[in-house]
DNA sequence: CGATTCTTTGAAAACAGTCAATCTGTGTGG
DNA sequence: CCACACAGATTGACTGTTTTCAAAGAATCG
């Protein structure tokens, strides 16, 4: 499982020896994961940063009406946790789960932060990490408030090839903000202008 | 101009020393903008950390009919940049102007990179200035996909209470991706339960 | 004051959500 | 191997929210 990592960071951080991959492993905990199973609940505090080696992630919040809002998926080489819990300490208001079989690396924030002292291009690069992220989801954030539900549904096909077939509709919806039934017909909508 | 940003890096980070600060303030440019004036272009690459020391920014895209989205408002004490052109160096496409007449101390990024290896703390700090935007920004999607325009009216008014006063109805309206008129109704809604 | 800029109003149309029923495929246990 | 349960997807009718368009009414600023 660490190889999938290992290859990661040699691609991403070209500056990183050997030792400083090792000093990564010694510190960090791995986890393989059933569909489904939770990696952090609501109420939980959010401590560690997450990699995704194999799999796929998504975080989710639950309404008063029971309904799960998915607010992000974590491919593999992608980097998840809640920030506002993770910055503040505070329980989590959103939970993180599997939607297929996967296998994650992880580091608690303590660890991380040492980790970021002895080995110095980790900060950099632990910080671009996060900016890109934070680019992907401006950008999604500016698709909910222009575009109209055909068009965030294009966008996330466009934006996310890799994802939308290997989840059930019921979640891009829920990802798109948009019900079940809006996507059914856009669908097809869509087909028809494809055939 | 200078000693708000002082103040503010004084409280954030305990440890900072006041040569540090010095040197903060040695690789830093700063200017006075009057409302409207822009801080970036679409089409220019964003090349650095901005930190609004007074007034109020917004990061705005403009579509193809000529709609203005807000993405984003900065306030004092706040930091801002598109995430996206700065991490890639590629063009952006957002804007950044001032809504206020307003003061922004600004590092490129080749000098904030610099400054965090010669002053420690500066990297963990930075990292938490992203993370905690992170938090809030997550927040907003969930908002965008989960509540009608009426609760993200709400949400904004609670989430940015020294905000919304300050800004035009339109850009309220433009920020929460709700047409202008449809927020004139909802706040006429609200103000007669509050009577 | 005159010119923007901003906000409100009303009516019609488009869009998306809800509800209820049905359909489809998948996998499990008898 | 079949029957059944279950999760997921679709359909149609209806409802409700939000947008659009057009016009007019405030407010603000030089």
């Amino acid at each position: 499982m660490f190889e999938v990592f290992e290859q990661y960071m040699e691609k991403m951080v070209p500056g990183l020896t050997t030792e400083q991959v090792n000093l990564m492993r010694s510190m960090c905990s791995m986890k393989k994961m059933r569909k489904r199973q939770m990696l952090l609940r609501e109420g939980e505090v959010s401590r560690h940063k997450i990699f995704v080696a194999k799999g796929l992630l998504r975080n989710y919040s639950i309404a008063e009406n029971g309904y799960e809002y998915i607010v992000r998926f974590t491919d593999v080489d992608g980097w998840t946790k809640d920030p506002e819990s993770y910055y503040s300490g505070l329980p989590s208001k959103y939970n993180i789960d599997a939607v297929e079989p996967s296998e994650v690396i992880m580091f608690t924030r303590e660890d991380f932060e040492g980790l970021k002292q002895m080995i110095p291009v980790l900060a950099a690069f632990s910080e671009n990490v996060i900016t890109a992220n934070a680019g992907l989801i401006q950008k999604r954030v500016l698709m909910n408030i222009s575009a109209s539900a055909e068009e965030k549904y294009i966008d996330f096909i466009e934006t996310y090839p890799n994802i939308f077939h290997r989840i059930p509709l019921h979640m891009v919806a829920s990802y798109l903000g948009v019900s079940r039934e809006t996507l059914t017909r856009i669908r097809q909508g869509l087909a028809v202008v494809t055939k």
